[in-house]
DNA sequence: TGCAGTGTTGCTTC
DNA sequence: CGAAGCAACACTGC
């Protein structure tokens, strides 16, 4: 779901329409004491405090941290958005309802942007009204999502952020600083460090499995037993090509608009095309697409995830020396 | 009809 | 410390 070029996405549409807009109110759905204690937007550091913090503050800009999204506001506070597996920020006109003693948000009949036409909207749990009348939604299905206001002054001392592994697509994020990160895991499987967002931040299920198929690692294989780099031109097979297909994936990601297999939307309603460009997520059964292979997709539980891989063209590296 | 599967993270337990 | 397992929640698909 939301990956690194997902969050990318959604932090891109937030800058190009927020831009010099102020948020005059707030709403949530989790406006009552029932629901406060838990670490995720049901608290929303108790939603009186967060609405008066956040209400009447101008938008400056919104920057992406691994997968989380964080935006600051023009009186020193920073919002904390955390998507998690169901969160979608939707930005258009929204009309607030009264059905009997419960507000609901409905998209607004006469707009005619597509974000209005999902059906996310009918799990609104977060508004944002404008200056310009329009409304930033955030819904949340499953209500994982995290949200949050500190003092922007704090922002990056958050265990949130703080404790994240480099960025996955940082330019400082060199081979040598990738390797080193990696191997602070040698001997679980390659899978799970790509996924531990404290050695790297950014990658998910999905980007995981296609970069791990592009570098032809099988994704049970340990980082120790892999070479770091390959002794033929194709640089396949080590920790040099996975360093550079997962740069070329996260990419291709972020080129097409996000991963749409699930649900992702980016702000304005609008699916990515990601989903259609996967060689190994969700391709179970299916003849392995590199060129002249003919493996078949094989899909494994892994730390409790689900891998797709190639058995073929995927090389499972190991060490023999079990302690 | 019921239950496994789905994406991400945090907490508990060993 | 690391790693496994499960919980947080709601919906889909077999």
């Amino acid at each position: 779901m939301p990956e690194l070029p997902e969050v990318q996405t959604t932090v891109d549409g937030l800058n190009l329409r927020l831009k010099n807009l102020t948020i005059t109110d707030i709403w949530s759905s989790y406006n009552s004491a029932s629901h406060a204690g838990k670490d995720n937007i049901k608290n929303v550091l108790y939603f009186k405090n967060f609405r008066a913090v956040v209400s009447g503050a101008k938008f400056l800009k919104a920057e992406r941290r691994g997968k989380n999204i964080l935006i600051d506001l023009s009186n020193q506070h920073t919002v904390l958005i955390h998507m998690k597996m169901t969160g979608h920020l939707l930005y258009g006109s929204y009309n607030l309802h009264k059905d009997g003693g419960k507000e609901i948000w409905r998209p607004d009949k006469n707009a005619a942007n597509e974000a209005l036409h999902d059906p996310f909207n009918q799990h609104l749990r977060l508004v944002f009204s404008l200056s310009d009348g329009k409304q930033l939604a955030f819904s949340d299905m499953r209500k994982f999502a995290k949200v949050f206001v500190v003092p922007t002054s704090e922002k990056y001392t958050l265990p949130d952020i703080a404790e994240l592994g480099p960025d996955a697509l940082a330019k400082n994020f060199t081979f040598e600083k990738f390797c080193e990160q990696i191997l602070k895991r040698p001997n679980t499987a390659i899978k799970q460090v790509l996924l531990d967002q404290s050695l790297m931040s950014g990658i998910g299920n999905i980007y995981s499995d296609e970069m791990l198929w592009a570098a032809g690692i099988h994704p049970l294989s340990t980082p120790a037993a892999i070479p770091k780099n390959s002794a033929n031109q194709s640089m396949n097979h080590s920790l040099k090509s996975l360093y550079k297909e997962m740069r070329i994936v996260l990419e291709r990601g972020l080129h097409f608009g996000g991963d749409s297999e699930s649900d992702y939307r980016n702000i304005d309603g609008v699916p990515g095309e990601f989903q259609n460009k996967h060689h190994a997520y969700r391709h179970t059964g299916e003849v392995c697409a590199k060129r002249g292979c003919g493996g078949i997709i094989q899909r494994l539980k892994i730390g409790g995830r689900s891998a797709h891989f190639c058995s073929k063209h995927q090389t499972r590296f190991t060490s023999n020396k079990k302690k």
